[in-house]
DNA sequence: TCCAGTGTTTGATAACAACCAAACAGGCGG
DNA sequence: CCGCCTGTTTGGTTGTTATCAAACACTGGA
């Protein structure tokens, strides 16, 4: 019901942070952690662990809501949808390559030799693996706030 | 004096286009393609190959100049300052580490397998490996758009 | 019934990002 | 001197992001 989730929110980024907690949401329904019927944490809660404006995380679940990932009830919270359209293969791939591509590009500019490149997303991996494998167990809402 | 430059920009990221800019002419600097002296496109010049608006362009500029990185000229142009402060090796690590960690956050939360993310980033790399080589050459400036 | 937690709604503020238009001014070569 | 390139400056508009404060309304359990 409640899945152990890590949202993060990089400030620094300049990316809006409603759009990171929608994007997060949905690579998490795309990767089946979180299903149809699950609940996801309330806008006060997750504006609290994110030290952001509730008005933030509103907006957020509204658009989520007008995608039909989630549905928002009133009085109860939030909630993956029923039939919540998740990311394709071919959206799940280009989340992915956009991502590459931005480090790529980073690396080639510095002049940074792939193996290294490598071994830092292999690193970066590993901080984030050891994180999941229980998914039975019913954890309370981890929520990390964190860039660096 | 003129450097092949790929500039990319992705409007989809949410990243100030702005700042796009000043990062990547960073990068440029920290693995010196650009040395001390070159001359950097021109702001109407790279404005009109960005298809973005003049100002936007003065506004990284101006700001990297402020940053002491470049030196702009009236009437000349705008050239990599005689002292450039360089990115440390650390602040170079720091930018290659938070792409790359958010790399690994998307693959995390949408369960895709460290070998597909590996494979992803290499493929990523070869794609804009084979560019550099001939930094001797004086090229015109090629500036690419693009996110994806 | 009460109450605590939940989503809902409104209005206002502030800062930022990007666009657009137009004019002004320095550098340089023909 | 002229023309074309360059950076400079101004003022305004538009839309987005995020904050803050306050009140209203639904749900469910004690």
């Amino acid at each position: 019901m409640t899945p152990k989730l890590h949202l993060h929110i990089d400030e620094r980024s300049g990316v809006p942070v409603y759009r990171q907690m929608m994007d997060q949401i949905k690579y998490y329904v795309a990767g089946a952690t979180l299903r149809p019927g699950d609940q996801i944490p309330s806008i006060r809660e997750l504006a609290a662990a994110l030290a952001v404006n509730p008005t933030t995380v509103v907006k957020a679940y509204t658009e989520l809501e007008r995608e039909g990932v989630i549905e928002k009830r009133h009085g109860k919270g939030a909630f993956i949808a029923p039939e919540a359209p998740s990311l394709t293969q071919a959206e799940q791939e280009d989340a992915l390559r956009r991502s590459a591509k931005q480090l790529a590009v980073e690396a080639t500019q510095m002049h940074v030799p792939t193996p290294k490149v490598i071994t830092v997303v292999r690193e970066e991996l590993s901080a984030l693996g050891p994180v999941r494998g229980d998914e039975s167990e019913p954890v309370k809402f981890a929520v990390m706030v964190g860039g660096h």
